[in-house]
RNA sequence: GAGCCAUUAGCUCAGCUGGUAGAGCACAUGACUUUUAAUCAUGGUGUCCGGAGUUCGACUCUCCGAUGGCUCACCA
């Protein structure tokens, strides 16, 4: 490792007290402060460092102990724990998958790196060459003959036992989150292990995967409120999409039959345990499917997942064992509400005979609310949270799916379903509205819920209507929220313990 | 947006009926060449979230604010 020639000149800046500030006053601080200062004056600045010949991994070392048993390897990572005994020691060095023990002894070191390895930290990072072998004791470790400082850590880490437990500082300073807590790193791998086999499982399927705006003049495709931004030069408004659909069916409508998009929507909403500000969406559209296709397909798609990412289909969310293997329940909402109430919807010929039978049962619903919206919200009071093992909940009422086709045998209800795992809500998929003409209708309908104060109902957009007067073939449309589904597999509680970087408040 | 709860050392947490604070880890010094929550000895951790008030005296009581958690509302 080349050093600066000149590495015997600086001084440590907070030598001087001027400039001391209140932070620095820390005596842990000021102490690793100190000895990167020391390291400098005698011309070994661990940040000049640039790069370390790597050719391992601890995760490696264990699982081919039986090949790399007594040859060198050169692996990089953390220090995370030290046992420090005179002229031994062990440490733990932690990298991107694992952890292994070190033994660092002076007469394999010589006593000048070995006393520099004594001043190190919990928290530095080094490089290190040494040749694998178990200790008396039967652990997996590497045997030092070089050791290098690589970065010099000038905060001390959080308790080694019990991590880090504020969960403030956990979603504020994740990295800290991620160097303490094994089990939040495990999850944000099997993340990227779900997304993986996902895009596999498409792939296979013949889908493009493509990329559509998230900044655009129309929020549309879902009823949510959007964020609302500024275009500087075009001085326009601008809105973050809070969904993909209306433009991946121009796709559909442009050739290309099979595509899906994996992306971020933004909804100006509550946050809850089970939403966030900006979440992971999957939208997927096929040419010439239905929602019954659909329905196959999601199950084999989610047991597929599960299979390949956990090794299972039977799985465990918070206590409740959920059996993810197909095929799954399917009922209608009329079904199922006349399951849980008594009361059959589909018998209920006007409006206000179905208000005064959601408020026989105790639901509360808008004074104005039609047939459908009645039905939607006995449904959601009182049939959602009950579904625990995967169902498919089929047939919603036309109000609230205004890009979805109506029923041929039922103009009140769409080919429309929703996938309830858990008694929550982890996708929508619907027979797509095809004919312009219902969807300007609907459209039409839903400015006018606008004009009335509904902030959450669809924005008219014309361009899509004339795309489907181009001719969009009959699709199977099919969404599903990602950040859930990570939820489901990793066992999270919250959706933040999914989300790397959740919104959070500022700090004032 | 509402209610409840929390905020004390770098981290995890104690702190009684109001008398200006403790433990473990981490850190420092010393001992120790197979430890693994290493051990042993010694040592110092501090804007008690911020502000105001009550009081002779506030970590403790009251009010206001900040941040977070939970529940509800919102959110198909």
């Amino acid at each position: 490792m080349q050093q600066d020639p000149q590495a015997g000149t600086p001084l440590p800046d907070h030598a001087d007290p001027v400039i001391l500030t209140e932070e620095e006053l820390n005596e842990i601080l000021t102490i690793r402060r100190d000895k990167l200062a020391d390291l400098k004056a005698r011309g070994r600045d661990p940040f000049w460092q640039v790069l370390y010949p790597v050719d391992n991994t601890t995760s490696n070392i264990h699982a081919r102990f039986d090949e790399l048993e007594g040859k060198p390897v050169s692996i990089a990572g953390r220090i995370m724990s030290r046992r420090i005994m005179g002229k031994a020691s062990f440490f733990d060095l932690h990298d991107r998958d694992g952890k292994v023990q070190v033994y660092a002894r002076i007469d394999a070191l010589g006593e000048e790196v070995y006393e520099e390895f004594k001043k190190m930290d919990l928290g530095d990072l080094v490089g290190l060459q040494g040749e694998v072998f178990r200790t008396h004791k039967g652990e997996i470790s590497v045997k030092a003959n070089e050791i290098t400082l690589l970065a010099k850590s000038l905060r001390p880490l959080p308790e080694k036992w019990h991590g880090l437990k504020d969960v403030d500082l956990r979603y504020r300073q994740r990295y800290l989150d991620l160097i303490v807590n094994p089990e939040v790193r495990r999850t944000f791998i099997l993340r990227s292990r779900i997304l993986r086999e996902l895009r596999g499982f498409l792939d296979e399927r013949g889908f493009l995967e493509v990329e559509t705006p998230i900044l655009g003049t129309i929020a549309g495709g879902a009823n949510a409120r959007p964020f609302i931004t500024h275009h500087n030069t075009l001085d326009m408004d601008m809105f973050l999409r809070i969904a993909p659909e209306l433009y991946l069916k121009r796709l559909i409508v442009g050739g290309l039959e099979r595509v899906y998009e994996i992306g971020r929507n933004f909804r100006n909403e509550g946050i809850s345990i089970k939403h966030n500000p900006e979440f992971t969406a999957f939208e997927l559209y096929e040419a010439y499917r239905d929602y019954n296709y659909m329905m196959d397909f999601v199950e084999t798609l989610i047991s597929t997942l599960a299979k390949k990412v956990l090794g299972t289909t039977t799985i465990t969310y918070q206590g409740t064992p959920i059996e993810l293997a197909a095929p799954w329940r399917r009922a209608t909402t009329l079904q199922l509400v006349q399951e849980a109430t008594g009361i059959d919807f589909d018998l209920i010929e006007t409006h206000e005979a179905a208000r005064k039978a959601a408020q026989s049962i105790g639901v509360h619903i808008k004074p104005d609310a039609t047939w459908g919206l009645v039905l939607n919200e006995v449904y959601e009071a009182r049939v959602e949270h009950t579904l625990i093992q995967p169902t498919f909940v089929i047939d919603f009422p036309v109000e609230i799916s205004p890009l979805t086709k109506k029923k041929v045998t039922d103009a009140r209800l769409t080919e429309r379903f929703e996938v309830i795992i858990g008694g929550r809500e982890y996708g929508c998929a619907y027979s797509e509205l095809n004919d312009p003409i219902d969807q300007k209708e609907r459209f039409l309908d839903q400015a006018r819920r606008r004009e009335a104060g509904d902030e959450e109902a669809n924005m008219m957009d014309e361009d899509f209507v004339t795309a489907l007067e181009y001719g969009m073939p009959p699709t199977g449309g099919l969404g599903i929220g990602i950040d859930r589904l990570v939820m489901l597999f990793a066992d999270a509680y919250s959706i933040r313990d999914v989300l790397l970087f959740p919104t959070m408040k500022s700090m004032k």
